[in-house]
DNA sequence: TCAGAGTTGGAATGGCAATTCCAACTCTTG
DNA sequence: CAAGAGTTGGAATTGCCATTCCAACTCTGA
């Protein structure tokens, strides 16, 4: 309903073994180069060179750059929700939440607060610029953003959280905190500013909490 | 001390009144442009239809490229600042919080949420791309955060905000929760987000007023 | 007023990016 | 073990972009 990479599944049977491992290595160098210097800032000759591939397969497999852009799109959602799998599931407690925003901010200062969050920054620079591209990154902030809905959702059915609290509401607020502080962290070269960002949400979550 | 803009003050001396009005023109027009298309999707020949002028003069005014991104960036924090400017000196009560958010917010619908924050764009295209643009960036923010901490500093003095509350981190939240709001309103083109956002964080501030 | 600084037009340059093309090659499948 | 589909190399094409150049023009201050 929601996963338009499922579209594209009937043409994946065409591929052949190197044909797949060639474009996945086409996707994974696209990204980090995009994660890096942004997609304006990356070019297909960038690309053939970090994947060692010729300018003929990326066109063959993407299309145009714009198609490689969606697939990096796609591809970083699924990374991201991956790495972040097991935590992501269980987010049903202040703890667990506490806990998974600051695996986050670890992980920031680890690499010197450069970079901010791959979605963000794509969903940023994409936004205005391909419509498609919007509408996947909406998708993917969909996706990333119903676990920690359904965490909450666990704790209110349990009664663990007041009746009052509009979990949908405080779900969205805690992805905005967690974006927006990204951005600043990025900026100020400082995860202080997402680590506040995000404490200051899950203490106001904290609120609902019934004692 | 924190503006760079004074540094070219010198220089301007050296402005004619027609060069002043080009240059003011440049600027307006590029900002318009950027905003709407991003840095990178926005060229030279673009900048030069839109505000009338051959391509001698943006380089005459600004040296390059980078030049140009950077008095934009400047510009922009200005232009920020001014027209929020009466709210923005008196967000010293919960209230005018809830006000001046709502004020943007509005202002989000009306324009169909449509390229999300001037500042926030430019800081994530940029952060990584040009140094000097991360650090006006950064100062950017600072200015934008100053009068919000200004503001419940007042109120922690009066006594409203409990002694507890750290109104520096709290300032930081709120300005992260309208960033993150405002990306997340852009992506999925309604400002509920935003609006949840910053309805969390300042909920939250309100915890720590005084009875 | 007039000299010199400041301003402007617009063509020219050089480079690089996106994309195309096609011949040669390799894998899968019957 | 052949087709035939899928894959690859790399040169060629096209177009746009950032930037430069310089001659002509206009403003300002003495």
């Amino acid at each position: 309903m929601n996963s338009p990479a499922d579209v594209e599944e009937p043409e994946r049977r065409r591929l052949t073994k190197p044909g797949r491992k060639t474009r996945d290595r086409i996707i994974e160098a696209a990204a980090e180069l995009m994660f890096h210097h942004g997609v304006g800032g990356t070019s297909i000759p960038d690309i053939q060179a970090a994947a060692g591939v010729s300018a003929s397969q990326i066109y063959h497999y993407f299309g145009d750059k714009r198609g490689l852009v969606l697939a990096v799109v796609n591809f970083q959602t699924d990374t991201k929700l991956d790495q972040q799998r097991p935590l992501l599931d269980k987010l049903d407690s202040i703890d667990a939440l506490r806990a998974w925003c600051d695996t986050a901010a670890d992980r920031q200062d680890a690499m010197g607060c450069v970079g901010g969050c791959e979605i963000g920054s794509l969903a940023s620079e994409l936004a205005e610029r391909d419509p498609s591209a919007r509408t996947d990154l909406s998708a993917s902030f969909d996706r990333w953003e119903l676990p920690i809905r359904s965490g909450l959702v666990r704790m209110q059915t349990r009664g663990e959280l007041s009746e009052r609290a509009d979990v949908a509401a405080l779900a969205t607020a805690l992805m905005a905190a967690i974006q927006g502080g990204m951005l600043l962290a990025q900026v100020r070269r400082s995860s202080t500013p997402y680590r506040h960002a995000v404490s200051a949400v899950i203490d106001h979550i904290e609120s609902y909490v019934v004692q």
